[in-house]
DNA sequence: TGTACATCAGTGAACGCGCGTTCACTGATGTAC
DNA sequence: TGTACATCAGTGAACGCGCGTTCACTGATGTAC
């Protein structure tokens, strides 16, 4: 790290009165904090200690410690919705496949966001109660409802098609099990098993869409 | 409640110096504190007020407060262990309708107990550092596993007959990720869905369970 | 049956701590004219 | 280009609070003889 140019003996990387991104920092630092105490764990007024502020700077920007925890969750549904996006890939090669794709870039996510991944789904927001929380959740199973849809359109099994909105929910609800269920934070959190999430995930994807008499094109 | 019969006006329900029975006073207590609060607002403190005790004497019966939150986990545990034996009824009458059975016995723990359900899953607590506690979770895995050996048995798809241990935790993963995406405190915590989680575990059961060849006998 | 004594399960006061939030304030920024 | 002023984003001190945990203690229980 090299030292800094000139009269900025600030630690904390500010040498103004106002700190010009006191809101990207806030949520930042609770972001950081998330990972390292868990949702819980994190606090107000070290988020803006991290920042480099006062403990009262914070509320210019959040009602509340409640709302940036909000907004942690919100802002990780939107990056949720387009790392899924990416792996759907608009259903390319093969619906079976992007299916595949997104079940791992789920994984990814709640691997590389822990923060955001336990804001989303264990701090006790309520998305009910959040409309702009309840927008961003509802884009990122928006993409699960899109592939569900091309999925069952190739629907070959026996009896009634599926309804598209119940399988994207089956496939999220198998995401977000074998997520929470598998996927610690390397504090012994995580449930051990003799087989990887990924493993685990791809597999339970499989079985469950061959019943929809979708099969991943042989290699 | 009829008045009590002689010189106890202790409002605790206690009226000598010992307790008698704090340890499993504390743990109901705690039951009771996550269900209103969640796991990390549960309070030791708060814990043995409610067991009408001073604020030290929980020290004699757990290490610390996490042991009491590990405890209370490990009996969800073996709670749950017992619900799902119950339910699976030694694969009576048959696999598809016993697995059926145990995916409600799930959902059904997790909505009547909240609390023990959230120690288990969502306090932080590590099996991997907790022998008991481990033991405990193992023992309702192994319902898990053993309803999926008699599954598996059974296997009529095509290709390699899936490993058991692999098609529990697909199961559990699927219980798990639509109790707790679904199943909500009444808070606005859970994610809206235009099924209920019972519907949908069970749909998402038999989709799952068709690719091993399995389905339930006709009505 | 009675007594001495070890053990156990509580007490209550105290500790240091850090939290969330409020308040009146002030330094910096930007806009109207 | 300069000046007055409104607005904004910070400060810093203070508040009341309840937590987890420790400590030396004491009342009750049970056991040996």
């Amino acid at each position: 790290m090299q030292s800094p140019p000139d009269d900025a003996p600030n630690p904390s990387g500010r040498n103004t009165y106002h700190h010009g991104n006191l809101r990207e920092a806030l949520i930042d630092a609770a972001l950081r904090l998330i990972a390292e105490r868990g949702p819980q764990g994190f606090t107000f007024a070290e988020a803006a200690r991290a920042a480099g502020v006062s403990p009262a700077a914070p509320y210019r920007h959040f009602r509340d410690r409640n709302a940036l925890v909000a907004e942690v969750a919100r802002l990780g549904f939107l990056r949720m919705a387009e790392a899924l996006e990416r792996a759907w890939a608009a259903g390319k090669p093969d619906p079976v496949t992007a299916i595949e794709a997104c079940g791992r870039a789920y994984l990814d996510f709640a691997r590389r966001e822990p923060a955001a991944y336990a804001a989303m789904f264990m701090a006790g927001v309520a998305p009910e109660l959040d409309p702009p929380l309840a927008l961003a959740s509802d884009r990122a199973i928006g993409v699960l409802r899109r592939a569900a849809e091309l999925a069952c359109a190739g629907y070959r099994g026996t009896g009634a098609r599926p309804p598209a909105m119940m399988v994207a929910l089956h496939l999220w609800a198998m995401a977000h099990g074998v997520a929470s269920l598998f996927i610690g934070r390397g504090d012994g959190t995580a449930m051990r098993a003799p087989i990887s999430a990924e493993d685990l995930l791809e597999s339970g994807l499989l079985v469950y869409l061959q019943s929809l008499g979708l099969t991943a094109p042989p290699r």
